[in-house]
DNA sequence: CTGAAAGCGCTTACAG
DNA sequence: CTGAAAGCGCTTACAG
């Protein structure tokens, strides 16, 4: 910049304000940087512009998923990313790979870093370690999944009246024994999931049988050698809610290595691509993860823009699809 | 970092000495440093840190993908952040939305925010607005397109290869009219493939035929369109080499439609989620794309080691994935 | 081993 | 409308 100004014949301060789109400059003069700033190819340094400007804003926002490769949060980080460059604010992606300090490392580099929001997807049971952030005024929103131990904005999908859906829909098919196959219990998703397919049962008469339930399915590796082992049982599901994509992916891998999958009837949580064309085709409760990562920037960028009320709380519509697999009688039982 | 001073008393240098780890420092210093950092609740401002260092290295590095939300990008994303993560540096993503435009704007944006090095998946046609940043001593690496107007590091899949390999597969079965549906003639990859195709029928001593190729494909629903167009001619292709992900969806889905999926034969090229489940299974030739961020980050962080050599170009090989789809034979003709 | 001082590249009151 | 000067939060020779 000092080169600018010394090649322009103008002060640091001009060059500033012609740089700045600041109006306040003779034309002549506007020219003339305009002219040295393509001689010299000089480029603005915007982490020193942030640093000395009075609010201290950097135009970029961070958000922390689970895993960048999972097509779920993938749809996520496009909908934030959207409502961001709309806003004319770059987004930073980063994963947690569900590792508690991995999240909060990254919350620290990216606030070391000055972004000026964040959006998180929690992985840790304890979001407390961010208090230090909203004190400071920095604003944060979880996705997917609420906060713990700290008071912010959250936005979330009905996990529990959408798995009650999908229960239910097995259930009108005539469905006794449903197989329950979900994430690690620590997540609230998964917690949630498991709440809605219990009151389903309940509201149906149905006792729980914790002989039917897997936790703590990580991939669809491990959805898939639960399912092998829930088949295998004495008195096993006639079907299965699998509570999350992967899981879906791995159940269905192991009902077709059986030749079970015209048997066996499913209803996954989330939507997985292909669930149309498979033999039967996979029905799932879907959620919209793009709808969730725009409306988490809405509410992050309402921040931004000097909101200041209490904490919201936006819970998320599901929708059950049905395409074949959750419509599948019980043996011996009309569908 | 003033106020910690203050508190503890010492100054200024020591605290960021303290901060930075280094040895050097009194014992009981460094003690009370650490106290009224924590009392403090301080966090070291690590923008302005990077301003001043000497080496004004900022520990992040920027990557420019296609699309976040595109599986195959997003694996791309996941190896460049493991390699990142491990030599603990922080990548920033974004996508360009094939908007050579915004890849510009953000390899900008990316620059100005001083990251120490930049990962691109190029879409424009021409990369020379980068010759700047290469004379800034930015490293900068290519992947899954090679840079044009730049001489710069890129890694790349075997496009014509695969592709010469999943026509010969067809060819092999007995197809002699094999339709190609294409991306954008603008990309590389694209381009490439057309011209494995375009190989494999000369080897074959078939005459290319622009009646069973389709280009400019970019979701989908217009690679439906296009499947469901051939079909209609009057003398329609009996396989198809569908020469991208989301393209090889669309196929499928508009022959399922047709109820064609068992008589014409498709081999892919990226692997698809539940290919291995549909009947038949879709026969696709793979790429890695996890393995393709990996390498580009390789590149990258040898760079930011110092190494100063020429470009280098990393060709990755591709492998065909049989599992039905590709070995329909034409009507009349043995497999 | 520690501190006073300069300065990274920029913006912004403050005079003029 | 323009420029000289201060200073954002930090690091780093340089003395001591």
């Amino acid at each position: 910049m000092k080169d600018v100004a010394t090649l322009a014949g103008v002060s640091l301060a001009t060059v500033s304000r012609v740089v700045n789109g600041n109006d306040d400059v003779r034309p002549d003069l506007v020219a003339r940087v305009r002219d040295a700033v393509a001689v010299l190819g000089y480029r603005r340094d915007l982490t020193a512009s942030t640093l000395r400007r009075t609010d201290r804003t950097s135009s970029t926002i961070g958000l922390i998923i689970e895993d960048v490769s999972n097509p779920f949060f993938s749809a996520v980080h496009r909908g934030v990313e959207e409502v961001a460059r709309a806003n004319g604010v770059l987004t930073f992606a980063a994963s947690s790979d569900e590792e508690p300090v991995r999240e909060r490392e990254l919350a620290d580099a990216f606030a070391a870093r000055g972004v000026d929001g964040l959006i998180i997807v929690p992985c840790g049971s304890d979001q407390g370690y961010l208090v230090r952030e909203r004190e400071t005024g920095t604003p944060l929103v979880f996705a997917d999944r609420p906060p713990r131990f700290l008071d912010a904005d959250a936005v979330v999908a009905d996990n529990a009246g959408g798995a009650r859906d999908a229960v239910e829909h097995l259930l009108d098919a005539g469905h006794r024994r449903i197989g329950f196959l979900g994430d690690r219990p620590t997540l609230f998703t998964a917690v949630e999931r498991r709440r809605g397919y219990r009151e389903a049962l309940a509201l149906a008469g149905i006792e729980e049988d914790p002989a039917l339930e897997r936790h703590g399915l990580v991939d669809s590796d491990s959805a898939e050698s639960a399912v092998a082992e829930l088949l295998l049982a004495a008195d096993p599901p006639t079907a299965l809610f699998t509570a999350q994509n992967l899981i879906t992916i791995g159940a269905i891998r192991a009902l077709r290595k059986r030749a079970a999958q015209h048997r066996i009837a499913v209803v996954g949580f989330d939507d997985v691509t292909l669930a149309d064309m498979v033999e039967p085709g996979i029905t799932v409760v879907m959620q919209d993860p793009y709808a969730l990562g725009r409306r988490a920037a809405e509410l992050l960028f309402s921040r931004l823009d000097g909101f200041n009320g209490d904490s919201r709380l936006d819970v998320l519509p599901t929708e059950l699809v049905v395409r074949g697999s959750g419509e599948i009688a019980p043996i011996g039982e009309p569908a």
